[in-house]
DNA sequence: CAGGCGTGGGT
DNA sequence: TACCCAAGCCT
């Protein structure tokens, strides 16, 4: 699409306002844009960016990582949250190295196939690492489209098709410009027009924004997902994990029975670990984070 | 496809 | 204080 009042004041105020991220700056490799993405899923930016900074001195390319077992990384992952990502991450990391010369794919379509790179994350690295000209939709992207354009508080609970396609329309046809309204666009939604509280003062686009329009109504939709939290497996699966990511040595069963004392769901979640590859039991019955 | 999957800071 | 939710992915 050719450039819109929209662009023009989004751009202008990415140029402006735009943080400075490692992962953002020309320097930064292919796989440091990989690495980012992975940890950013439902991960803040600030809790990432140590993490990152670790990450990209220890293990530079993807067969630094790769020629580690996938224990280390899920214990340099931290408390970032979600570590199946990191075992993923590795995984990835593994088929880089064996199927694409030990570089980052750069399409699309060979980024979405390997472990943990959905369509999100496919887009993002193709789009932010080597330039592509596609459209890269996450959460804060939707929610900008939806307020601005849509004149709706939040967007649906899934990616509809309909919002693929704005976003596709939406999109600069000149591949430079297109590069950075992608980041731009994110960056609003991450900064200003936020889930809740949005600063519609600072915001580039108040005077055309479709939800501002209208009043600001409410949410009219579907009831968003919330997350139980208390009481619950990942709880459990959390604090365990926790006790073997800070342990040196494999970790004596007695020790994970301290973490919560219902035996049923302690099991369960222990079982699930070993399945899910994120713990490793060992013959003499200790367990500790995979070695292999 | 609805639900499972960590963690910690903001409102 | 209790939620709410943060650059999703997978089954």
């Amino acid at each position: 699409m050719s450039p819109l009042p929209l662009h023009r004041a989004v751009l202008d105020w990415y140029a402006e306002a735009q943080r400075d991220l490692p992962w953002r700056r020309p320097e930064c490799s292919p796989w440091g844009v990989f690495v980012s993405e992975v940890m950013l899923q439902q991960t803040p930016v600030v809790r990432v960016l140590p993490v990152w900074q670790e990450w990209m001195h220890r293990w530079p390319t993807p067969a630094a990582l790769a020629a580690e077992p996938s224990g280390e990384a899920v214990r340099a992952w931290g408390r970032l949250g979600y570590p199946r990502r990191a075992l993923r991450l590795h995984a990835a990391a593994t088929a880089m190295a064996e199927r694409h010369g030990g570089d980052v794919p750069a399409s699309v379509v060979d980024l979405q196939a390997l472990p943990g790179v959905g369509v999100y994350t496919a887009a993002a690295v193709a789009a932010f690492a080597f330039g592509d000209r596609v459209a890269v939709v996450d959460t804060n992207v939707r929610r900008v489209h939806a307020r601005a354009v849509s004149g709706v508080e939040h967007a649906a609970p899934a990616l509809t098709r309909a919002e693929s396609d704005l976003a596709a329309e939406l999109l600069p046809e000149d591949p430079d410009v297109a590069r950075v309204w992608n980041v731009a666009v994110m960056e609003l939604g991450a900064l200003v027009c936020t889930a809740r509280g949005p600063r519609c003062d600072d915001c580039p686009v108040l005077t055309t924004c479709a939800w501002v329009a209208a009043g600001r109504p409410a949410y009219d939709g579907p009831p968003r997902r919330g997350q139980a939290w208390a009481g619950t497996d990942r709880q459990v699966r959390g604090r365990l994990l926790q006790v073997l990511r800070e342990s040196d040595t494999p970790v004596p069963a007695a020790r994970l029975e301290q973490v919560w004392d219902q035996e049923i769901q302690r099991e369960r979640c222990l079982d699930g670990l070993v399945s899910d590859g994120l713990v490793e039991p060992l013959a003499d019955g200790t367990y500790r984070l995979p070695g292999g």
